[in-house]
DNA sequence: AATAATATGTATCGACCGATACAGAATTCA
DNA sequence: TGAATTCTGTATCGGTCGATACATATTATT
């Protein structure tokens, strides 16, 4: 019994996500968010409260609708050892496919963090570790179909790809090169046992 | 003619760094850069411009001090391939050691530069690349003493060992876990043909 | 000692920050 | 239709931001 939201939620969040992601959690201001969004910096507060759960709220639903998705995707489609490749390159042509050269939210918004924020910076290693444990059953897949080696560890090889995966977002913030990107990941996906070609 | 500074300028930066280097560029105003220094904010301002440019020359005081001389010293004190495991081996223990958990300064502030500072992401770049630079030589020199099969590409294994340096500084900053890094690294380092024991 | 030049400290500028009070518009339920 | 409830827009709050003007203190040169 009450008048309905008159915006899109999700396309808020969206746009509330593409602002942090450009310019950090103190380089966005509110009212950069209500121009973004169309909306008025009461909207904005009334919906989602305060600015920080703003941002928490936009950056899992960045998550949901990106990362994760291409997790399941990838998984469920493409046997172990391609999920990890594709998964690869998706990120190195979204990297340089970005005009912007943001890089990934999530590794932003994990450097971004200060060490006064506690419960978020939890809440991004438990996303970060979401990526390694991806890894991990792909690897562990792989092994038991027999495209990955037994002699590799799976542990190892997981920590190895994140630290690549994480660096290449690191990269493609500053300086996103598609030599020196594939190169990295060319390597470390014959460290873990996968042959590059796909 | 004048009244000489009363302050030591390689102390001031210092301390400016570490500000800059715990909340990040916009999360440090002047007036904390005045506390944490001592001074006052017209002593800063007077030394050294701006604020943009306080940070630039916190940062490259930074890297003269702590990168630069690390790459200087391992690199002249140790055989080539040993260089390269001491200098992820002292990364990682810094990485435990900081309570703080700041990661690294030049990371930190690759993933701060926003898109409308071209200039100091060029500035950036140049200062990985260096890094990139440093494991090419020793991958090189390493050839040449034997200690690194020549059938490892000095141009890729170094891409593939900047993307991993890259990584293990991520997750410095938001969950330093030494089995993570040191399996990352171990990973990487086979896979650069050298072998792990020190 | 006189003078020129620089450093320092206080006070303050205009702008912007996050956040909210308040009133009016809009919508659902009775 | 009437009333309760929620949403939206304007205006504004106190605080902090980066930056500077100004006066004073301090030092090197003449």
């Amino acid at each position: 019994m009450a008048r309905p939201r008159q915006f899109d939620e999700q396309k808020t969040l969206e746009a509330v996500a593409e602002a942090f992601w450009a310019h950090g959690y103190e380089g966005t201001s509110t009212r950069d968010l209500a121009q973004r969004t169309g909306l008025t910096v009461t909207s904005l507060y009334n919906a989602f409260g305060d600015k920080q759960s703003l941002f928490q709220l936009a950056l899992q639903h960045y998550l949901d609708t990106t990362l994760k998705e291409r997790i399941h995707r990838l998984e469920e489609s493409l046997a172990p050892t391609e999920a990890i490749v594709a998964f690869f390159n998706e990120v190195i042509e979204r990297s340089l496919s970005d005009v912007q050269q943001r890089g990934c939210f999530l590794v932003n918004s994990a450097l971004d963090a200060t060490p006064d924020a506690p419960e978020l910076r939890a809440a991004i290693a438990s996303e970060i570790d979401a990526i390694r444990a991806f890894f991990r059953r792909c690897l562990l897949a792989g092994r038991r179909t027999g495209d990955v080696p037994s002699t590799v560890s799976a542990a190892e090889a997981s920590a190895h790809l994140l630290a690549v995966l994480l660096g290449l977002r690191v990269m493609a913030r500053v300086n996103p090169d598609r030599a020196t990107m594939t190169a990295a990941v060319s390597a470390a996906l014959k460290a873990s046992g996968i042959s590059k070609h796909r």
